[in-house]
RNA sequence: GGGGGAUUAGCUCAGCUGGUUCAGAGCAUCUGCCUUACAAGCAGAGGGUCGUAGGUUCGAACCCUACAUCCCCCA
């Protein structure tokens, strides 16, 4: 049979993940045998599609989840989506809109029933490209955050957090997106450097004509709604308004002139316009002051009839007017330009966030928040990396209430039902709430028609934050055996832009409803970000599509690609590099696999590399040490380096170099059992980053049993050899006069093949006896002979107190040698004094630990050798 | 403005409580090779006064103090 020489990952991709699901390996149930192992994805976006960040995210927990497999836990992968409530509707009525459909002519039915359609249709798209990708979900336990079941879970849990008092209505400031005329969160704000113009107007002071009181603004449109002037009572030029009350311009109201060490001396004028219907900060000196509120703004962005002026008209139209406006009544001092920065809607990009007064409900966070910063103080959850615990705190110490209520209709519906004089009531159901409102009014006689149902939804996070619960049905039946199994779950994967918002919050439900943490862990991510260092944007072109990145190298290419350079908490740098890195490393991968399958075995053949075999063994060992500790401590790039580097440098490198028999020539049996039993060590080791080619050769390697697969296959577990390291060590000292071999080759140009004789003058002639073997073979050495002098014409290289010759008839400079040597020799004994030094210095010999000491008289000494060896080397030239 | 993190080879990063061979890895670079597993490869080589300036110590990339630069979060 013949193999091609390059792997083709696309064949065989497809294949095998069909073939693990119809085997049901991702399957998970409850199995008091075995210990359980869970993961809930962060669910993306129903309707998105898979980008880069995904793929990072989604690589990291399946390669925890595949190893957790393999190490005999029940491993349970909890895919789904959520409904992205304001992304979502936002992208429905931009649909509607083409369509030539206004989502006002639409009853909130009727815009559900196209919202679902949309779902419907693009919905889960995500979910089949993370198939591609390897994913090794529990398909059968996809849940969506907007399905029946969870709906109710989020309906539950507000009505319980009411009935505690948690959740109240209350009028904040909050984020007012006028174009999807929606609440939004502070998260989905984003912040925008403009050029702005500040205005400077003058209001007049009352009952002192001409006297003026100049204050700057860059929203001259809000005017209308101020209720005070405010200036630094240390500011000494208007220490005479004491008192004293100005008049808007154009409107012609009265407002006072207060005092407040808010106000910069230096900003501006100095004096400050007061707003608290349209900013935050004027807000609170508003309540500091007591002062009205005149909301002048409607929900689409136009002015109400509380400006009295301009009333219907756009606010950036009324600006424009208003300041034509203002200098015709002279009041418009100058306009000055400066760099200001504007809230923009991260959903509507060209929209610009008002600050806006609203009735909205809101969640109490300081209960809640107490115990959820408790846990990841006492590290019951830790956060890889660690540095993300300093921001955790600052963020829960200073916790703000939880603004839930979102003025859109794709989304859970508040719970909670007006009366007819203006109370409500908050139930699980319509009926229940008619009951509750029967009971409150003292009026039996109450029918569902008198009841109105809150028209708002609540925030997305409402329900992401119950996920880890909710995916198994722990609110409808906190009892059932799922919840008692998987829950609390292991490893928590996300991005730390969302630590605050999502993580916290799972963080605190969970502590409410299970009185225990959500998980144990939690891998924050970094952000995927192109060559330069810029984030992956539609905008600016530069993010690959991830299935054609797949398509063209390979899932395990790409996945491995990822991993790389991407440490905890750092962001990742994508390069197409990395992913030609990863695809590299599959066809070699490929190759070592097309050697070894070609081989025949011949059981007559004495076992002739028993060297090599134990070798490889105490490297494997090691790695896999090494592995279980990067694993232990979420370094999942160095578990990788470890694995990529064992299997390149020393299995493909060095290994089976040593092992291969010559061009079509039988290899013992021996070799070959001990060859294939660690090929198949290192497909176990490799399967959690590349599951579909070690798959793929598990079973090429050998015939398999029906359920015999690597995706299941026991993790393989460290039996450290005795004298380890006396082994490694003395295969390093073989392969170091190897290189010293392939370097005079370099050097004199000889190529590699050309057959050389090797002298060796040393003091290890056992090391030699015993790995001349190899070194004939990886230096293709006709012939090793022991020697006490050195042949005439002959390269030579020191390595410890060791010299090896090679004889060079005609290939002799004998200047250069003695230069080359000469350079060593000093450069040995620049080294012998620096230790002798340290040695010499009292100090040192007192206050050193022992094994410091016997370290430096260990290099002392091996310094020694080297200079007798390179003193002699010289010598014989 | 407040808080946090960072600054180590061209790039991305390791470097545990200060002391193994004058600082490590991967990638990139350079040189030579199409040596029947692999040119998506093989062999070899070069490259850093560990941001700057002080200090503690027998000894500092690691501890302390300033300063500089960058990033993030909050306001």
């Amino acid at each position: 049979m013949s193999l091609a020489p390059t792997y083709s990952p696309t064949d065989v991709e497809a294949k095998w993940y069909q073939r693990w699901q119809q085997q049901g390996f991702f399957k998970a149930k409850p199995n008091l045998k075995k210990v359980p192992y869970t993961v809930v994805i962060p669910p993306p976006n129903v309707t998105g599609v898979l980008h880069m960040g995904h793929m990072l995210n989604n690589t990291i927990q399946d390669v925890l989840v595949r190893r957790a497999r393999m190490q005999g836990k029940e491993a349970c992968w909890v895919p789904g989506t959520d409904h992205a409530s304001i992304a979502t509707e936002a992208k429905v009525v931009a649909l509607l809109k083409e369509q030539g459909i206004a989502k006002t002519d639409l009853t909130r039915e009727q815009f559900l029933a196209h919202a679902f359609e949309w779902k419907d249709k693009y919905g889960g798209i995500i979910l089949e490209q993370l198939k591609q990708l390897g994913a090794s979900c529990d398909w059968d336990r996809t849940r969506f955050t907007m399905e029946p079941d969870l709906t109710e879970a989020v309906l539950r849990v507000f009505v319980d957090l009411y009935n505690k008092g948690l959740i109240y209505r209350g009028v904040r400031m909050v984020n007012w997106d006028p174009k999807s005329r929606t609440a939004i969160s502070d998260e989905e704000v984003v912040p925008k450097d403009v050029m702005a113009k500040m205005y400077y107007l003058n209001y007049a002071v009352v009952g002192q004509e001409g006297q003026f009181l100049t204050v700057a603004t860059s929203r001259p449109e809000t005017i209308m709604a101020d209720v005070a002037v405010a200036v630094n009572p240390n500011d000494p030029r208007f220490a005479h308004l004491a008192g004293q009350k100005v008049r808007i311009p154009l409107l012609g109201r009265e407002i006072p002139v207060i005092f407040d060490e808010y106000v910069s001396i230096d900003f501006g004028t100095g004096a400050l316009k007061v707003t608290p219907a349209h900013d935050l900060n004027d807000y609170e000196l508003g309540v500091k002051h007591n002062l009205p509120v005149i909301d002048i703004l409607a929900d689409d962005g136009t002015l109400n009839e509380k400006a009295v002026l301009y009333v219907g008209q756009d606010r950036f139209a009324v600006r424009k007017q208003i300041a034509k406006d203002l200098q015709e009544a002279g009041c418009l001092v100058k306009i000055e330009e400066y760099a200001s920065i504007t809230q923009m809607s991260e959903r509507n990009p060209d929209t610009v966030i008002e600050p806006k007064l609203s009735l909205q409900w809101f969640l109490k966070m300081e209960h809640l928040a107490k115990p959820a910063l408790e846990v990841v103080e006492n590290d019951t959850i830790k956060l890889h990396p660690p540095k993300f615990k300093n921001m955790y705190r600052a963020w829960m110490e200073n916790v703000r209430d939880w603004c839930i209520s979102r003025q859109l209709w794709w989304g859970q519906q508040i719970p909670a039902y007006y009366l007819p004089d203006g109370t409500f009531v908050v139930a699980l159901t319509a009926a229940d709430a008619l009951e509750k409102a029967r009971a409150q009014t003292g009026k039996p006689d109450l029918q569902l028609s008198d009841l109105r149902q809150d028209e708002d939804v609540l925030d997305t996070w409402f329900s992401s934050w119950l996920w880890p619960i909710s995916v198994f049905d722990g609110f409808k039946d906190p009892d059932n055996a799922d919840i008692n199994y998987f829950y609390p779950t292991n490893d928590l994967v996300t991005g730390p832009d969302i630590l605050f918002f999502w993580v916290a919050r799972m963080i605190m439900a969970g502590l409410e409803y299970r009185q225990e943490v959500p998980f144990k862990n939690v891998y924050l991510t970094g952000i995927v970000r192109d060559a330069q260092g810029r984030k992956m944007s539609k905008q600016l072109g530069n993010s690959p599509d991830p299935l054609d990145l797949i398509a063209q190298y390979g899932a395990d290419g790409v996945r491995t690609g990822m991993l790389f350079s991407a440490p905890a908490g750092n962001d990742l740098l994508y390069d197409v590099k990395l992913v030609e890195q990863g695809r590299n490393f599959s066809n070699k991968l490929w190759n070592a696999f097309r050697l070894v399958k070609g081989w025949e075995a011949d059981a007559s053949l004495p076992f002739v590399n028993a060297k090599p075999v134990e070798w490889f063994n105490a490297k494997l060992q090691a790695a896999i040490v090494e592995m279980d500790d990067h694993f232990e401590k979420f370094r999942m790039s160095d578990a990788l380096m470890t694995i990529y580097k064992l299997v390149w440098d020393d299995f493909c490198a060095q290994y089976l170099e040593m092992v291969k028999p010559a061009y079509q020539h039988p290899i013992d049996a021996e070799t070959l059992r001990h060859t294939l039993a660690y090929f198949e060590a290192l497909l176990k080791l490799l399967h959690p980053f590349m599951p579909f080619i070690t798959e793929e050769l598990w079973h090429e390697l050998a015939e398999r049993g029906p359920r015999d697969y690597v995706t299941v296959a026991p993790w393989p577990r460290a039996t450290v050899p005795a004298h380890i390291a006396e082994t490694m060590a003395q295969m390093e000292k073989a392969l170091a006069i190897v290189a010293g071999i392939r370097t005079v080759r370099n050097q004199k140009n000889l190529g590699p093949n050309k057959p050389l004789m090797l002298v060796a003058k040393t003091d290890e002639p056992q090391l030699v006896t015993d790995y001349e073997g190899i070194i004939r073979k990886l230096g293709s050495i006709a012939e090793v002979s022991l020697a006490d002098a050195g042949p005439a014409a002959s390269v030579s290289f020191v390595l410890g107190g060791s010299e090896f010759f090679i004889p060079l008839e005609g290939h002799i400079d004998l200047a250069a040698e003695r230069a080359r040597l000469e350079k060593e020799l000093e450069y040995a004994q620049g080294f012998r004094e620096s230790v002798q030094k340290k040695l010499g210095n009292e100090k040192f010999a007192q206050n050193a630990k022992p094994d410091v000491l016997e370290r430096e008289r260990q290099k002392l000494a091996d310094a020694e050798a080297k200079i007798a060896a390179l003193a002699q080397a010289l010598k014989g030239l």
